[in-house]
DNA sequence: GATGTTCTTTGATCCACATCATATCAATCC
DNA sequence: GGATTGATATGATGTGGATCAAAGAACATC
């Protein structure tokens, strides 16, 4: 046997609302559940693919969490984005012959693998799919123009802010808990990400805490204030306080 | 007459290489060719589409020059693209109602509405078609994370040497002089764009420009050290430095 | 249970770039 | 021609977060 059943399908999968199957009617899915291949766990730090990985297909996060890296000429490590439960890896290198970034499991995690021809020949076939998959994508160049604002406009504090609720949105969605949850980004990625020293996201978590607006415990992340967070991490925290004084 | 005919097709433009006619044969270009719609000119500040625009089309520019810019909350703007000839534009609004971005002319512009749902149509029929479609989305998403890269971990200096860089390289493809161009971009796009002030633009082109890199006149830019501009650029000339001192 | 190792926290210092202020220059409009 | 406006340049000053340094915590290994 080359091909192990992890047994869970499309049909029962509780991210299906997230991922490709979305809109999809049974017939389709079924035919998109068939091309899927289930792979066995990855555990921490396990490499799903790396940047010399022939590109033949994307994955989907089945359980636990990745990240995507790239890595410069002179060596240094650049974190693109963190990917949850239902989330599509690997749309940066559909015009390549190998993958563009790496993708590194951050916790024990399984993946279901998409052989991208066979997607490609069903998207000729269900339109729906095809919308899906251009859908995904669009939205990650959003996301990407979303960061990149974060990036050149917000302060420390900003960004943070905006990692930690965003994150806790992607949580929610999922159905997870969204106020209380467990990193499995280290600061040391979160700051990668963010454009900032780990010495700084240490110190942001510690005054967060100070000022109510977090608990933290380790790894352990309690929101205790997320509008106010939200609204911090779009600088509109300011404007607010002087709409109230006027 | 509801559609002007602008002339230029497809099979006689000279970006075609760039843009989605590559790799097609004469039959698919022809059908390509039919669904899309030439519209007149455009002038320097005319908005192609905004934020609020219903999407139905993606656009191709035909000549000319673009920016895309995302509004923030509080009312800032963030450059998020510019766009040569046979750059596509709108890739980010795929799933919305409307455009999650502004298209805005940099000068005398001209533009190919390729309409959405005919594009799509077409996907369908058209394997290379839909190949070059992903491809363009991926390489744009690609294109993100080098940016990522570039704003978290690049100073100012290096910032701008890949822009002026990569902006010579883009102008190569198209045929057009890359070692001298008039910049169509104002300083304060570029700053906007790259996360840096005006001033701070302003004060490294006069510095590339006392270390003989480039030669610069109002908007007229020479690239003088084109290799040694990208090997800055990539924070490579320290370590050439020392592997020549060893 | 001692001993590296890796991750995190906290403090002291520094610097690249922002910010502020003013000057220059070119284009446009009465 | 003079006035207005927008883009650019350049100097003086300030600061957010990097960098450097050192010490805890947490975790793994034997």
């Amino acid at each position: 046997m080359t091909k192990m059943d992890f047994s869970i399908h499309c049909q029962s999968c509780s991210f299906s609302h997230l991922c490709l199957p979305v809109s999809l009617n049974d017939n389709e899915l079924e035919s998109l559940d068939d091309i899927i291949e289930r792979k066995k766990p990855l555990q921490k730090h396990d490499v799903l693919f790396s940047e010399d990985t022939p590109f033949k297909s994307l994955f989907a996060v089945r359980s636990g969490s990745f990240k995507s890296v790239i890595r410069t000429e002179d060596g240094q490590e650049q974190v693109v984005g963190f990917h949850l439960p239902g989330d599509l890896i690997g749309f940066d290198s559909l015009d390549a012959q190998t993958h563009q970034s790496s993708a590194i499991a951050l916790e024990t995690s399984m993946v279901c693998e998409l052989p991208y021809h066979m997607l490609d020949e069903m998207a000729e076939r269900f339109p729906k799919l095809r919308k899906q998959i251009m859908s995904c994508m669009s939205s990650d160049i959003q996301q990407k123009h979303e960061l990149m604002m974060l990036l050149n406009k917000r302060k420390a504090e900003e960004r943070l802010l905006y990692f930690l609720t965003h994150l806790s949105q992607r949580y929610a969605e999922r159905g997870f808990s969204d106020k209380q949850f467990n990193l499995t980004i280290t600061r040391n990625e979160i700051g990668n990400y963010l454009g900032l020293t780990i010495e700084t996201i240490s110190r942001l978590l510690t005054r967060f805490q100070k000022e109510k607006l977090i608990t933290v415990d380790g790894k352990l992340i309690e929101i205790l204030e997320y509008d106010l967070m939200l609204a911090k991490s779009k600088g509109l925290h300011h404007e607010l306080m002087q709409q109230l004084a006027c």
